[in-house]
DNA sequence: GTCTATAGAGGGATAGAC
DNA sequence: GTCTATCCCTCTATAGAC
């Protein structure tokens, strides 16, 4: 059996004993190697044998940790979806900034979250159609980013900073699912061309996104 | 190894008997089969004794015609892919008209569209990320409907309608990935209200996209 | 001594292939 | 229809941490 050293895991140490500890790292090893594999396979196109080899453990073992494959599939999306967390960042307290400057930092910090979760992201996407909670895990995740923005928007059309009539809703999610596309069509780029293209895209995005929503 | 399928389709029915005749129409009958399950249960969800079951036909049929499942998906996906049909039709000739009236129609035709054909482009998306051939096969369609858009942009910014330093290509991105984001997010709203929400949301992204893109 | 993380064999179902 | 492989998952046994 092999004896994997210890991912060092960020969590207060003291409370646990040290197999508490050691089945953490596991539980996150599983979690980190089935990323991988559904990234590069899809769900449905990896299997728990494989998830088990890859990870240099007995197959049985998934299964003492996640009561179904499913659960496991749950478990990854939940530790690896900073989505939102990053969106909630990026427009904590800017309701009084202005609206280039703000979306501007939006586009590339999102596109840039996009980008380093990239396995996670087409995991989503790519099981969103067949398994029915992805599909709403999906839909709730740009819910909520159109909800927040949508927001912001509100806000600075109350400031006078956009027109008044302005379609909040509509506009936030024309912004998001530009972002979205572009990284689905775009995200095997080399990395250089990536950044250099995302940034003249998000200015393009900007210009007509902008003009279209001045007073 | 693999032995490529014959592509029969638009060929001229005068020189087939009947028994060819046949063949092309059982062919037909496995695709459109398939099309429908990959459809609900995605490509991988499916498997090739289900599809002969839904067509009413042996299993072993199936790889009479096609030489392996993944064959068979090219088959689908080959078969039925009218975006770009759509789109050359709504954009004939269209230079010389304005670009509310243009984006309008588009806008909505090519909902349509997607929404007519939800279940072939639902398999697009969901299995774009496994295998690279429907990826690229995805990513060339969106070039395609992006640089037809973008020329058309482009005489219209040569007529003076809008403005000299559009970025036609963004812009066109722009509004198509707002289009596909809205489908994949509400394609399974029931009938009435996906019509209503769609006119709403085509009304609002051309309010502030044609804004955006004025001189 | 007790608990549990782990290995690994194997079952029932179903896949793809022909 | 049949054949073989593989799917997800269950079950049992054990070594070693507590």
């Amino acid at each position: 059996m092999k004896r994997k050293p210890l991912f060092s895991n960020p969590v207060k140490p003291e409370a646990l004993t040290l197999r508490q500890q050691q089945a953490l790292d596991r539980r996150d090893q599983i979690v980190e190697t089935a990323l991988r594999l559904f990234a590069r396979h899809g769900f449905d196109g990896t299997s728990t044998k494989q998830i088990a080899q890859a990870a240099g453990i007995a197959e049985g073992l998934i299964f003492h940790y996640f009561s179904t494959k499913d659960d496991l599939l749950n478990a990854v999306l939940e530790t690896r979806h900073s989505f939102i967390g990053e969106l909630r960042n990026l427009l904590e307290g800017a309701e009084h900034k202005p609206v280039a400057e703000v979306l501007h930092e939006l586009a590339t910090g999102w596109l840039k979250t996009l980008q380093r979760e990239k396995e996670i992201t087409l995991v989503l996407f790519s099981t969103a159609q067949t398994n029915p909670k992805v599909g709403s895990a999906l839909r709730a995740l740009i819910a909520e980013g159109i909800s927040r923005l949508s927001a912001y928007l509100r806000a600075r059309a109350n400031a006078g900073e956009l027109r008044a009539n302005l379609p909040v809703e509509s506009s936030a999610q024309m912004f998001f699912s530009s972002l979205i596309i572009y990284f689905i069509v775009n995200h095997n780029l080399p990395e250089s061309e990536w950044k250099a293209r995302s940034a003249t895209f998000v200015q393009d995005v900007l210009s007509v996104w902008v003009d279209g929503t001045l007073p």
